[in-house]
DNA sequence: AGATTGATCCAT
DNA sequence: TGGATCAATCTG
């Protein structure tokens, strides 16, 4: 049981290939006793100081600090008052970097049974976290541990496959960054 | 294109 | 302590 869950090791890697690999992953909530599985179709990479994009571009505060930690654990925050938005915490130690989850699709009956209850496509990252019951009180989780929050291993990689790159979102503002074709998805 | 909404950060 | 900012979403 649980065999599946991502090491600390699969984080604690370029934040790029963490994130390409994370598509197809799957994305486990237990909450006051339900859990919800999905799977994760869509990722942006945050990566160092030199990303202007990043929240680690103006260094260390009480913040950033997570981005800084231990890979494996979550980071999450609230933005624009009302959206919390989950990453992953990449890379070495010392080193900022994070992956946010934007979109997935979230299963509503097990995988293998079929049912008419559709399936939910959350797509974005506060309404993913809104229909997940993400807030900051998941901040600093360790999502290795396997519970409350974790990540399983695909049943297949899709890292090779059907990947489509492009600019991430809403960072206008980041310079030459916003050019960086670091979000990734795949059509499901 | 505008309104919403609160944590964060830094200059007072 | 005040105000500008913000990795989003919905409405129209």
């Amino acid at each position: 049981m649980r065999k599946n869950i991502l090491p600390r090791k699969f984080y604690s890697r370029n934040t790029l290939k963490v994130a390409r690999e994370l598509l197809g992953c799957f994305l486990i909530r237990e909450y006051r006793g339900k859990i919800w599985r999905g799977m994760i179709t869509e990722t942006e990479a945050y990566h160092g100081e030199d990303d202007l994009a990043s929240h680690a571009s103006c260094g260390r505060t009480a913040r950033t600090e997570i981005m800084y930690g231990e890979s494996g654990c979550a980071y999450v925050y609230m933005i624009y008052g009302m959206y919390h938005c989950l990453n992953v915490v990449t890379e070495k130690k010392d080193f900022p970097a994070a992956v946010l989850i934007r979109s997935a699709k979230i299963f509503r009956r097990p995988t293998p049974k079929k049912t008419k209850i559709s399936d939910v496509y959350l797509d974005g990252p506060g309404k993913l976290c809104k229909f997940l019951k993400i807030d900051r009180k998941l901040n600093k989780w360790d999502l290795t541990k396997g519970e409350k929050l974790w990540i399983e291993r695909p049943a297949q990689n899709c890292a090779k496959r059907n990947i489509v790159a492009g600019r991430r979102i809403g960072v206008d503002y980041a310079q030459h960054c916003r050019e960086y074709l670091w979000r990734f998805s795949i059509n499901l």
